[in-house]
DNA sequence: CTGAAAGCGCTTACAG
DNA sequence: CTGAAAGCGCTTACAG
């Protein structure tokens, strides 16, 4: 490798200007056809890389779009990052990922680290306690949001999840329907917008039965399939323990049930189950589980799409948008004792 | 937000020249204590960002740090993810994560896309097929490349893996000494360095022992969860079905044990499975998956450092290193029969 | 259809 | 200790 490829060195070689390079490598119709091929020609001949930076300095678009979640090893964040990906794939975008572990301080120093790259955009699932301040240093720097999975209070510009009040609601009206009366719910906290709203699910649902709610079926924390895990003890510890389960999230249930089973116990036969998110996971497990599919896919595809419409120049078209959860039914939770 | 804020902007506030101002935000001792401190409290003052695309252009080090691997939401990868960003975020690096899907074309497109962006260097667990040519052409301009996890042909720079054929055999034999016979290896491809070795390993144990390997013990394929649990009718439909199986990975011995039980079988009890990797689900699966620790931590943290050092200016130490493997037994493959 | 020139916002010798 | 000036490699009006 010689020197450094760049504009001026194909224009040199063709004795042509860094302007009409520089048109035909974008395939401006203002350069001549014969002019366009030639100039390609020679930068594919001569190693020609684009330099981004450049380009990006004097636009001001860097074709960068961050993103960051508490976890991308969550299946449930993993799914929504599929869609994301695809999506700014096709409009070549090119997509910064990263983990905020619910950290405000490296949620804050990637926002920095986006506003110092020139990012077009960015997706966030805020961490918890995220001031809406943060978001609005970046929207007033001209770096747009978009929110997922988690609210943010006192913002409300672009922000898109599953519903997660109606979706625990259907979990627990199921278990109610399969004739129980004891529920426990396992797992997430206050500190989220969703751990609020899947637990007002659940105590609408069982309000609406007429079943009173004990404190002591609540046991709040767990969010991972270890700590699923680690609450069986706890779960099977309770006073008149409950006759099912239904846990904020897959994980959670699936970590809970490896719990029971290591106490003896049968998922699915001996304790009801049911899990939240329907991740991949969830229709083969032992037993399969009964979830609420809550549309990551949808949530991934709407909120990159509505991102890039905004970098194109629209408003967003809706302050916040709900996808509509599903009921899931699998023998975790049904099992047929007639059989 | 009014204008847009950069160094001239605090030089023409404080009566100072960027020189001098750029100097100061960088701590330089150039710049007297009083001047710095006026200046760094304007910086603040005036919600100044720091355009990492205009110091990137000018001294041509960007500090980004492509990572790319097969699948990040595979625990595995997650794993080593984890230990390279721990590494990187201590220099100050940020990364660029990016699943290629063993698709080479995805690969090359991130490669591109790193050189484009004036990455400082690349971290890579090559796609299925990599041609050595690709990482020449990155280190070709400038863009040092490090390996995970798998080897490419006819390229030996910087290599950070564990030593899969050492560890697959470590498996074979724990099973062979608990009394199995006939032992199955279920999952990877000859495609990948990984399965050739693995395999490799498997094969020279069953040797070691003896045991005469028969071509229908091979099930060649599934890497995922899925693809494991989809393996389970394939493997009972073996002829004099094997009494033990070796998987090519954690997520791979899971999905089969969820298999299997559907099937109605125990594992651990009826069939004893081996994984590898050690994933953190390993140690609370039903039953407790036996398998291979493979050191993710270390190969993320030793690869990310040697690039680093790289940067640095030392060229790598080794050319490859291997990570030791240990077995971890439990309850899959070693129930307890005088119990 | 093509070219000359300015400028994006930094940093780096070089002077003083 | 501080400043004036050049230059990183592009793109964009503007001229012709």
């Amino acid at each position: 490798m010689a020197q450094k490829v760049k504009l001026s060195t194909i224009a040199e070689a063709l004795g042509l200007s860094t302007a009409t390079v520089s048109l035909a490598l974008r395939d401006s119709p203002l350069v001549a056809e014969v002019t366009r091929e030639r100039i390609k020609a020679e930068a594919i001949a001569s190693g020609y890389i684009y330099n981004r930076r450049a380009a990006s300095l004097r636009t001001s678009k860097s074709g960068i779009v961050g993103v960051c979640v508490h976890d991308i090893m969550n299946p449930f964040f993993g799914e929504i990052l599929i869609a994301i990906e695809r999506e700014l794939d096709r409009n070549r975008q090119t997509f910064i990922l990263c983990n905020h572990y619910d950290d405000l301080s490296k949620q804050r120093s990637f926002i920095d680290t986006m506003l110092q790259l020139g990012a077009d955009g960015l997706i966030l699932s805020p961490a918890i306690g995220t001031p809406a301040s943060d978001l609005e240093l970046a929207e007033s720097n001209e770096l747009p949001v978009v929110l997922i999975a988690r609210t943010v209070e006192g913002w409300d510009a672009g922000s898109f999840r599953g519903d997660d009040s109606v979706g625990m609601a259907m979990a627990v009206r199921h278990l109610i329907g399969e004739g129980h009366k004891r529920i426990a719910f396992i797992g997430g906290t206050e500190l989220t917008s969703t751990g609020r709203l899947r637990e007002a699910g659940y105590l609408r649902a069982l309000e609406e039965a007429g079943i009173e709610f004990r404190p002591e079926w609540r046991i709040a924390g767990p969010r991972s399939r270890h700590s699923g895990f680690d609450a069986a003890p706890k779960f099977l510890a309770i006073d008149e323990r409950p006759t099912a389960v239904c846990c904020f999230s897959d994980l959670v249930a699936l970590g809970l049930m490896y719990g029971l089973s290591r106490a003896g116990l049968r998922p699915g036969i001996d304790i009801a189950v049911t899990g939240y998110d329907d991740i991949d996971e969830a229709a083969i497990a032992t037993p399969p589980l009964t979830t609420v599919a809550n549309g990551q896919k949808e949530v991934g595809r709407r909120a990159a799409s509505a991102l890039l419409a905004r970098l194109g120049g629209s408003a967003f078209a809706t302050s916040e948008e709900l996808i509509s959860p599903e009921l899931k039914v699998r023998l975790s939770s049904a099992f047929d004792w007639s059989a």
